[in-house]
DNA sequence: AGGTGAGCATTTTTT
DNA sequence: ATGCTCACCT
């Protein structure tokens, strides 16, 4: 087994892989080859003689799980690759709990809420529990139960506040309806494991090594979790992050974690990766020079091989419009001049209200863009719509999907009468769907109402009992449901261009798709693919291959990312950092984004700042962000767009000039 | 039942 | 500027 080759490791790295036993904490700077380690760790334990099912990989998201899978598949054996598990916290929560959710009052096939159910849920509650005077924001609701769930708050025993009568009532209902959210994934999991010795025994001994990645990322349930599954002693547990990097903060993240992840795992060897394989040593100059402002942080200094590099600039524009139309100008002079692919350029932002400007001026001169980030393919409405219709028809026990739907599109059942059942259905402890179907509740609505419900419930019945049918095509079935429905004519009526109406369209075909392909390739059951989707939830532009153009992204969607030309914008006082982290404390969360942002550049950075900005409809004059002051220095130049422009155009530059003139009077 | 206009807030996002 | 919610109107 000595085709591990540590060769292809520096010697920090290779320390890091070899790690023996016990605690290690991986220090694992912007650019140094973190999954790498990570990689190479795992195959150096199975190639000193670790099973390869005894090795535990966790991470936060979907794509960073599938991607370690693909690499550790490059370096074993096939075998040996499929043994290893590799999962995100979520999921393997789930795991953990499947087997073992009676032990906690659940039956083992409980259902997961993701924020969309929850957020129905809530408001149903909200409006059952609450007066009509006191009604509370139910985003503000949700955010607060996800606190309290992540810090361990039981809802108070009597229902004092409205916030706590919502938190408690909201349980119960998710306890009645078998579902747990991904907050309750987390605390039942630590809870099994901490109240269930044999449980928690169980999966020590399945596990003998454990690798955590994105480790400034983790909350105090997932330490939690890490602390009850870690096996050995001192625990073999090998967490990896970088606390320069915690941008996660106002989400639950403790960066404590990592900075006194001695508290946590005494002893812990602790290795430094600070070559950085993807930058220029200037812009990690540039980069070093920010952080290093921050207290409280594990002082780390990346470097390079890579002498020099182009400067660092940054440019002062007069307002956001001009920004844009700059940022577009000097992306296509860049790929004149040396003749490189839209996809090495980013341009990255704070918010996502930035893009606007950036996506109109690249439409403009026909540059491909993708655009990450915004809204999720699984919160369009069109998908949301047909997934509730699918889980109706699985199981019309199912309230909130079955509210979504049961007027849309329209057939007669009204809000009136929804609210009715609604109110009848909490008085009964039973479904909306029982409710309405009771015949006792037909009395109480007119003989219109009555029927119509009569014709949705029959229909869904009708489509039903062909879908459990083993074999049978549920894709066809639930379009034709919804084409007789009427609902494909509805929802292009609601739309208001025609390019809306054929992008939903879009939307609805590809879910429907989904489903046909998971039947296909799985022959799973319509149940596992709802199952699958509330676990799985990838963005569109995950999925699509199309990874052709410029890319435009937040910071925080950014971390993880490379470029080799990053444009950085709105670097002003107010935007980053943003206004409110100044009166909520967090700035220097604010420090760590624009480091996130600088470190994602490999070859040339520039940073755009505006001495104006529309904000909320009208021009309000910046300041350039403090951070500027800091990133001061060699390698970093400061000019104005003014004093580029009245300089005269290189000769590359013209070639692009006339490119775009003619782009845009296409137009 | 469904469409329309006033009023309002406006960071970042995964599971 | 803009999108979203809610109340009111047809």
């Amino acid at each position: 087994m000595s085709r591990f080759r540590l060769y292809d490791l520096n010697p920090e790295q290779q320390r890091a892989a070899t790690h023996e036993s016990g605690p290690l904490l991986i220090l694992a700077g912007a650019g140094t080859g973190k999954t790498r380690t990570i990689v190479a760790r795992i195959t150096w334990l199975v190639s000193t003689g670790t099973p390869a099912s005894k090795i535990l990989a966790v991470t936060f998201t979907n794509k960073a799980a599938r991607e370690m899978k693909e690499r550790i598949a490059g370096m074993l054996t096939e075998e040996q690759a499929d043994d290893i598990t590799a999962s995100t916290f979520h999921a393997l929560c789930v795991r953990i709990l499947r087997g073992d959710a009676d032990k906690l009052g659940y039956k083992s096939n409980f259902t997961i809420f993701d924020e969309g159910d929850q957020m129905g849920l809530i408001k149903k509650v909200i409006n059952r529990v609450t007066a009509k005077d006191e009604k509370i924001d139910p985003g503000l609701a949700k955010n607060m139960i996800s606190k309290a769930k992540n810090n361990g708050w039981a809802a108070p025993e009597d229902d004092e506040t409205v916030i706590g009568a919502v938190y408690s009532c909201y349980n119960r209902e998710l306890r009645a309806l078998n579902a747990m959210d991904f907050d309750d994934l987390l605390t039942n999991a630590v809870r099994l494991l901490n109240d269930h010795p044999d449980v928690r025994d169980k999966w020590r001994a399945r596990f003998s090594h454990m690798m955590v990645d994105e480790f400034q990322d983790t909350n105090r349930l997932q330490l939690d979790l890490v602390s009850l599954l870690a096996s050995g002693d001192p625990p073999n547990v090998c967490v990896v992050g970088d606390d320069d990097q915690s941008i996660y903060g106002w989400r639950g993240a403790e960066v404590s974690n990592i900075l006194e992840f001695e508290k946590h795992f005494p002893n812990p060897e602790v290795i430094r990766l600070e070559q950085n394989y993807r930058s220029t040593n200037t812009i990690l100059t540039a980069a070093n020079r920010l952080i290093k402002n921050n207290p409280r942080r594990r002082a780390k200094s990346l470097w390079s091989s890579v002498q020099g590099g182009d400067p660092v600039h940054v440019v002062s524009v007069p307002d956001d419009k001009t920004e844009a139309e700059f940022v577009v100008g000097e992306v296509g002079a860049i790929r004149n001049a040396q003749r490189v692919p839209w996809e090495q350029f980013a341009v990255i932002y704070r918010m996502n209200a930035q893009s606007r400007l950036m996506e109109e001026n690249l439409r403009r001169l026909r540059i491909p863009y993708r655009l990450v980030g915004g809204k999720s393919f699984f919160d369009r409405r069109e998908v949301k719509d047909i997934l509730a219709t699918i889980t109706c028809l699985v199981n019309p026990q199912e309230d909130i999907s079955l509210l979504r739907i049961i007027n849309t599109p329209p057939r007669g059942i009204g809000a009136t009468t929804v609210e009715i059942a609604l109110e009848h259905s909490a008085k009964a402890h039973r479904s909306l769907f029982d409710t309405l179907t009771d015949s006792a509740f037909e009395e109480q609505v007119s003989r219109k109402t009555a029927a119509a419900i009569r014709e949705f419930a029959e229909n869904l019945a009708a489509v039903r009992i062909h879908l459990m049918t083993p074999g049978a095509d549920a894709a066809a079935l639930v379009s034709s449901y919804l084409a007789d429905t009427g609902y494909f004519e509805d929802l292009k009526r609601s739309c208001k261009t025609p390019e809306e109406a054929l992008n939903r369209e879009g939307g609805a075909k590809e879910i429907l798709n989904a489903l046909a392909t998971h039947q296909a390739r799985k022959r799973g059951s319509v149940q596992d693919f709802l199952d699958e989707l509330s676990l799985n939830r990838e963005r569109e532009e995950d999925k699509k291959d199309d990874g052709t153009g410029l890319t435009l992204i937040t910071l925080h969607a950014a971390k993880g990312l490379e470029f080799p030309h990053v444009f950085l914008i709105g670097a002003e006082d107010g935007l980053l950092p943003h206004e409110r982290s100044k009166t909520e404390g967090t700035v220097d969360e604010e420090r760590r984004l624009f480091y996130v942002g600088i470190t994602r550049a490999m070859k040339s950075l520039t940073i755009t700042q505006c001495r104006n900005r529309m904000k909320f409809g009208s021009a309000m004059h910046c300041r350039p962000s403090p951070f500027l002051k800091e990133i001061e220095g060699e390698g970093v130049h400061a000019e104005t767009y003014e004093d580029i422009m009245s300089r005269p155009l290189d000769e590359e530059d013209i070639g692009f000039s006339f490119a775009s003139i003619r782009a845009s009077l296409d137009d």
